[in-house]
DNA sequence: GGGGAGAGATGCCGC
DNA sequence: GCGGCATTTCTCCCC
């Protein structure tokens, strides 16, 4: 496909809103929160129904420049060898533009996809599964309440040990870290000043903790406990069924 | 392209390590740091030559499915109307499989990309400006240090007051929220701590702070103070400049 | 490779 | 829209 061709299918298709992929030998500039420049090199690039666009180098998981979705799109030829693409996105401040030097394949077509994801093993799932089973976390424990919002944000669980203590839970679905601490303690320090008590614990489940993170806990007498997001037990358990099974 | 064909076409392209892009209605199921489960719906996917795979809906930045770099793919007709992906990366734990029903398009070839991007206006640009010129942020700031390693992380700049007290300033280039207010004091702590004084003050800066933030900040007894990043500077003077124009 | 923190983070949900 | 926060975060840098 000659670029001219390409121009004129590329608007007829946005103008259809249908999905464009093509891949190309191009520039981009972006200008908008940051400002970066690539030089000529291959990419794939994806301008989605919804206006947003990325544009894809061979390697990494992300793109390496994009705009989103409500993004407003040109095309014109440059000159007789390249193509030009204006992408602007007023309310986000964003800019960016394609020089298009050798076009490598076009296409587009209509999509239909209304489905979501399904996900399980959510940080959400680790804090449901420990509000329904506190002596998971520790022996005595009781469930008082999730999601409890204060003014320094929300706790994910909060317990009562056998001793009448409140307790705070933090869970972290990954190792946790400094700011998994740093959060735990704003938490206690906002329910010690409200509620005016002093008889509150800290306790961060997680799958694990950085050594340092462990340090910065004990220096503020919080406690780690090592659990696994449901997912994992299961995961757990089929791997010690399957062992069994050999 | 029959599904037989692309069958072929893509082990061909696979083993080529080439660019691959193919528009498909298909159900992708991933099992590995969660399980998701999406059905029937069309969706365009890239497999690149680093191996790595996304699974793109018709809206939205980022891939609804993907693995990383470095997966290993296999492909075979299920029966005579369906195509089955099966994606594994042993190392990462995680296996991904993508069951074709309809192709729409498909495409591969080879791409040449060494090109990094160049980015400006960042944090770092930020913080570099502040150690430079410490007076943006308060009228007898000295710089003493950038990037000063603590225990408990690393302060971007640290600065000593026209009374002699220790600063530590904390950026961000974006709105402050609780978070960083959290860091702050984790490194305030800290220094208190490890050099045994008291007399040091905290700042942030960053181009705003959310209400609550700012009330924790002052509760702390912490200052901020509001600077733009570098790049936006320039816009604003831009933009100052223009309406002088007109 | 782990730890720590930024990112043009993105996306989700709540108010 | 802002706020608060998780994310299969991803990426980079430093130890």
């Amino acid at each position: 496909m000659d670029l001219q061709k390409f121009v004129i299918n590329f608007a007829n298709s946005y103008r259809k809103k249908e999905f464009i992929v093509f891949s190309a030998e191009c520039e981009v500039t972006y200008s908008g929160k940051t400002e970066t420049k690539l030089s000529l090199g291959d990419r794939v690039i994806l301008l989605k129904p919804d206006g947003s666009l990325q544009v894809h180098q061979p390697t990494g998981n992300v793109p390496i420049n994009y705009v989103k979705e409500g993004t407003d799109h040109n095309i014109n030829l440059l000159d007789g060898n390249r193509v030009i693409i204006n992408s602007h996105n007023i309310p986000q401040g964003d800019y960016m533009q394609i020089i298009v030097h050798t076009l490598h394949f076009f296409n587009s077509h209509k999509t239909e996809d209304g489905h979501k994801i399904q996900l399980t093993g959510t940080e959400k799932d680790m804090s449901d599964m420990i509000y329904e089973n506190p002596t998971l976390v520790e022996q005595g424990l009781k469930s008082v309440k999730q999601e409890e919002q204060t003014n320094y944000g929300f706790i994910d669980v909060l317990c009562r040990d056998e001793n009448n203590n409140l307790v705070v839970i933090e869970c972290k679905r990954v190792k946790a870290d400094f700011s998994a601490v740093s959060q735990l303690r704003r938490y206690i320090d906002r329910v010690k000043e409200t509620k005016g008590i002093t008889n509150i614990r800290g306790i961060l489940v997680a799958p694990a903790i950085t050594t340092n993170a462990e340090m910065m806990l004990n220096d503020y007498g919080y406690k780690f406990v090592a659990i696994d997001p449901p997912r994992y037990l299961e995961k757990l358990k089929k791997s010690q069924k399957s062992l069994g099974e050999f």
